[in-house]
DNA sequence: TTGTAGGCGTTATCAA
DNA sequence: TTGATAACGCCTACAA
């Protein structure tokens, strides 16, 4: 009985007159009409009389109603209306990438295209709370460039909804799009080989979730954790010692972050290594963009003394110049959303490999040894 | 009892056994514990003997119970977890335009820092259904500069949520984070003056919903549905008429779009109108950009014998030299998000305005006339 | 440490 | 055209 009478009370005090209090319920009691009736002036006006709804309105507007609660809607018909956002970085990296920004492009346009919300969702590096990813209501999930261990990635996979992956890791638990970096990458190799180089120092990006800033051993290539990494050591590694390049005498320096001034460092380490080098590759134009600035700054000449080679096609690496390798980034960011959303594809394919293209830019030129 | 029989079934083949159809409840009856305890072992893990939680987690793995439903979660707890973004352009504009791009890496870095999801909410603007706002699951909004009279605005307000505007417009309905945009532009109307420049054209963006494109009237000017470009056109009349300059000489151009191309075809259409001008002011970089392109291919140098201007302060303009006003655009999308997540600033000031600096660039020089 | 049970606000189904 | 009823899946105060 008690328990019943503060009921009453919440019903007159927080429901029917408390500021954003009223519910479909409430204002049903209030007319004196059913709760379907309510619900269907919102969302089937075409089943109620033109009458009745506009006095639904009228009274929703009076008690401050703002229609149907959008998260008990959602529990009712199983449907977000959202798909979800997962990144390797915190969210705001995303938006200092430009990469991940072409990505993100192609993906809200599928999303536009379909009505959908993309939900960013928030994934601390340095913390391994899960229940961002585990408390997210979407009916979706993307991921964007993951290392294969990543606990953020596992919990997603965990959940029960749709998975596309970009670009890495692969599994069979998701649908995957992404390019081949390996062959791509080889191709790389052969065109630094065509122009004569053999001495050459490579710099990349992380290859695990540690920490890791410097040297690259043969084991900690192979056992990379981002096989993006792996796959363009690989493809480069592939052509060198078609040309017989031993790879092991090639100073492959990594870094954990992905920035002007992280390539331009890794520059740095490598000229130390090896000074006598002709070729620097990076495996990201976002690195090469810094290793450039670098050896400027040392004042090697780029491509005279040392040539550099990118990897993405990044505009303003294109803009400067830098011979690279151009992948359709926002094309595939629409490729992920299309896989997720769009019902025609959902059934089809579940691997897409998108071209990449070559671009010779004035960053390499020929070496006379 | 008809009734009672499906439910029961429901139970059993829909429920315990079918993919991904286990529930907090049917995981508890499965045990033979209360729901209470799955609960706990999920969300106190503290409240519960390890061996029992064992038993469940165990229980849950067979089962295919992936964890409690965010969804419902959210409508017991009352809360989103996520903050929605709203913005006048389809979402995918967002990542085109570098000032969106600046807002949304310190809207998401507050984001990040709150744990908070940013759902980035479908808003086509040839559309007026709104349901995409009405029933986004989020416990706060940031619109991002938009028109007094949009319906998707609209509908956010209606929302009984926390919100907070970026730029425009101005209501008492939400908290602002913006700048004095005709301060500002007071500042670079002296600025040209100064070097000697009385005929000038302007160039700006869209001032209301309706699609126009071409000269702007004076009535049109002063029933802008976007305040930010209306202030901005006021600054500037405000510098010219103190100079004895008559506004209603001067030819503004408006472009519904915002891009180099719409930049380009708007300074050669003041050109047209009077091609005796010495400067151009755009409201915008990216206006400003498209416009100098143009002069240029029309054989007019900048600034010998055409001054330029901007306004935003975007990467790629102050990299090319343009004379523009600097805002702080990120920091804008840091200062939305703390005024929506922080609780410590969420009961204090209502109106935030960040202080803008003008940068002398190399697009702007004295006129000898 | 574990259980009971009410309520979060809605929509689907079916009947009237 | 309108209404009654039964879920949707979970959290949490309270009781044991």
């Amino acid at each position: 009985m008690l328990r019943r009478l503060r009921y009453r009370a919440g019903m007159h005090s927080g429901r029917l007159v408390g500021r954003g209090g009223a519910t479909l319920a409430s204002l049903a009691r209030e007319l004196g009409v059913s709760r379907t009736t309510v619900s269907n002036a919102y969302n089937r006006p075409d089943q109620l009389s033109p009458a009745l709804r506009e006095r639904v309105m009228k009274a929703a507007e009076r008690l401050g109603y703002a229609g149907p609660d959008p998260v008990a809607r959602s529990l009712r018909t199983r449907k977000a209306g959202a798909i979800g956002l997962l990144l390797t970085e915190q969210v705001s990296y995303a938006f200092r990438d430009p990469a991940a920004v072409a990505f993100l492009e192609g993906l809200t346009l599928e999303c536009d295209r379909a009505g959908i919300g993309l939900l960013l969702v928030p994934a601390s590096p340095d913390s391994d709370d899960v229940r961002s990813v585990t408390r997210a209501a979407v009916d979706g999930f993307v991921a964007y460039s993951m290392p294969e261990d990543d606990p953020f990635l596992a919990a997603m996979l965990a959940r029960p909804v749709p998975t596309v992956i970009s670009d890495q890791p692969a599994t069979d638990a998701a649908d995957l799009v992404g390019i081949d970096d390996r062959a791509a990458m080889r191709n790389m190799a052969d065109h630094l080989i065509s122009l004569g180089h053999k001495r050459i120092g490579v710099i990349c990006m992380r290859l695990g979730r540690d920490q890791h800033n410097g040297v690259v051993d043969e084991r900690r290539q192979e056992g990379a954790g981002y096989h993006v990494q792996r796959n363009r050591l690989a493809g480069l590694r592939d052509g060198f010692e078609a040309a017989g390049v031993a790879w092991d005498r090639i100073p492959v320096v990594e870094r954990f972050d992905h920035s002007i001034a992280a390539g331009a460092s890794a520059a740095g380490q490598v000229l130390e290594l090896d000074p006598g080098i002709t070729a620097l590759v990076a495996t990201s134009d976002v690195l090469a963009m810094g290793a450039i600035g670098e050896l400027r700054r040392r004042h090697k000449r780029v491509p005279q003394d040392i040539s550099v080679t990118g990897f993405d096609g990044v505009k303003a690496a294109l803009d400067a110049g830098v011979t690279t390798v151009s992948q359709p980034v926002t094309a595939k960011g629409r490729e992920a959303g299309r896989l997720l959303l769009d019902p025609a594809v959902r059934h089809r394919a579940r691997q897409v490999m998108l071209p990449t293209t070559f671009v010779a830019g004035t960053s390499t030129a020929p070496h006379h040894g």
